[in-house]
DNA sequence: ATTTTATATATGTCAGACATATTTACAAGT
DNA sequence: ACTTGTAAATATGTCTGACATATATAAAAT
């Protein structure tokens, strides 16, 4: 009965990819606590069958993800949560694709989109091209279309994602772009958790059709409060409470 | 005469860091264009005198910074800017380690400050704890004392760098947390580019003053303010124009 | 002209040996 | 006792050469 018993064994996990991501879900999850020692790399190797230039690698990808860190001579250990790197795309991949993450990282990034995503939305507004318009009726559209048999949700998440990343792509600032990675985990954890009845959707559809409208009309208030009313609807769907004032630019 | 001739050679690049920063310092002072072919692994390795294990770590950490990117047979490619993690922290280090990074990066990443840095403020003024304040008190104390010589800009540098950062942390969320990281850049262009001269490092202090004050006393609201002012005295000295709106909550 | 096949190119992976950093234990010296 | 020095054990870092695989290019067959 070591470290390692309860690791669930990638039979054939293709490249360093799978391995690294198996890896990191043991971590985002919370199975091993930050501090705690990891098991050593000719352990891991014979555990998962990997050759060590395969586990280096996939670990590799753990240090720069700041989910480890590793020192000739001591060992592995598993970083501080507040040390992860929340805003490093391959994290966000990691989370999106994790059935239950830190119950803490869901509120804390949620969190951080009631507060900034009306004024990106803002931002959008005041910013945002022809181009930028046609994908979001794309994403929109497809929302909708994918809205009614409830055996395409993980279409219509995809879509929802593709909507809201427009918006902060819309903003044309290089690190509002960058930021649109953090949504997809809240996303996926949306439909995880809440069953979307039609009814539900269908408001929600309604609220991003308004904030469409405001972006296309190039006004900004209304995009705020738009933007604001999803999240308000997510928050509800998600079950996080939304204490802290909302950011919101000066008229 | 090829694409590597005129990339400095490091003599004795201590480990795959070094080898990994003078790459990336390549690709993001734009010396090769977006969508350029990178030269080969063992012309690299030629060039460099290093191994192919430490030239492959080190692109390793090139694309996990997404800023190129590698496919078996076909070769190694310069991602487009918009593809830059540029909320990575190694990246930021990157940055901040370099002389003359694009323009567009430091831009941007200013206006990005600009936007939601006196937000950030607000909210360590709701959540700062008593640390939070001690953290505070030493970065002000260490940028008063190090502002009288102008031989310990490096250390001016660390110390507001150590104040901005500690505002970010006491907004207690772990998002803004990670995006600390970002400062390091800009502050560091700001000593790089403008010369502190001591009438200007007063007033700058005063108004560093004004936003540690504002934290002490919980007033969100002030701290806004104070902050905003700090930040459109920096964009002054770094040449930077704000014409978009800042960021506000309401009353 | 299209498809197939061969070949060159570049990155990905493997395996084994060796190098270096850290800790621990033990022993000698004061 | 306390320090200091040395040696061994442990774990990660690096080197080397060979081979695997994916992509592009060009030639050959249909």
């Amino acid at each position: 009965m070591n470290a390692l018993s309860n690791i669930p064994l990638v039979p054939d996990a293709g490249g360093t990819f799978a391995l690294a991501t198996t890896l990191a879900h043991v971590i985002l999850s919370g199975y091993w606590a930050p501090g705690d020692i990891f098991p050593r790399e000719l352990d891991l190797c014979r555990h998962f069958d990997a050759s060590r230039n395969r586990m280096r690698n996939a670990m590799a990808s753990l240090v720069s993800a700041g989910l480890i860190e590793r020192t000739a001579g001591r060992g592995t250990v598993v970083r501080d949560i507040a040390d992860w790197h929340l805003l490093d795309p391959q994290v966000s991949e990691w989370m999106a694709s994790l059935e239950t993450p830190h119950p803490q990282l869901i509120r804390e990034v949620y969190a951080f989109r009631l507060s900034v995503e009306p004024y990106v939305t803002e931002l959008a507004a005041l910013h945002a091209t022809a181009q930028d318009l046609a994908h979001l009726e794309v994403a929109f559209a497809g929302m909708r279309e994918s809205a009614v048999d409830s055996a395409r949700r993980e279409a219509h998440a995809d879509y929802d994602v593709a909507f809201h990343q427009t918006i902060y792509r819309a903003s044309h600032n290089l690190v509002w772009h960058q930021m649109g990675h953090l949504l997809r985990p809240s996303i996926m954890q949306l439909i995880k958790t809440s069953h979307h009845q039609v009814g539900n959707l269908d408001d929600s559809l309604k609220r991003h059709r308004r904030v469409m409208d405001a972006i296309r009309l190039q006004q900004p208030d209304a995009a705020h409060e738009a933007a604001k009313q999803v999240l308000e609807r997510t928050a509800a769907d998600l079950g996080v409470d939304l204490k802290g004032r909302p950011l919101k630019t000066p008229a």
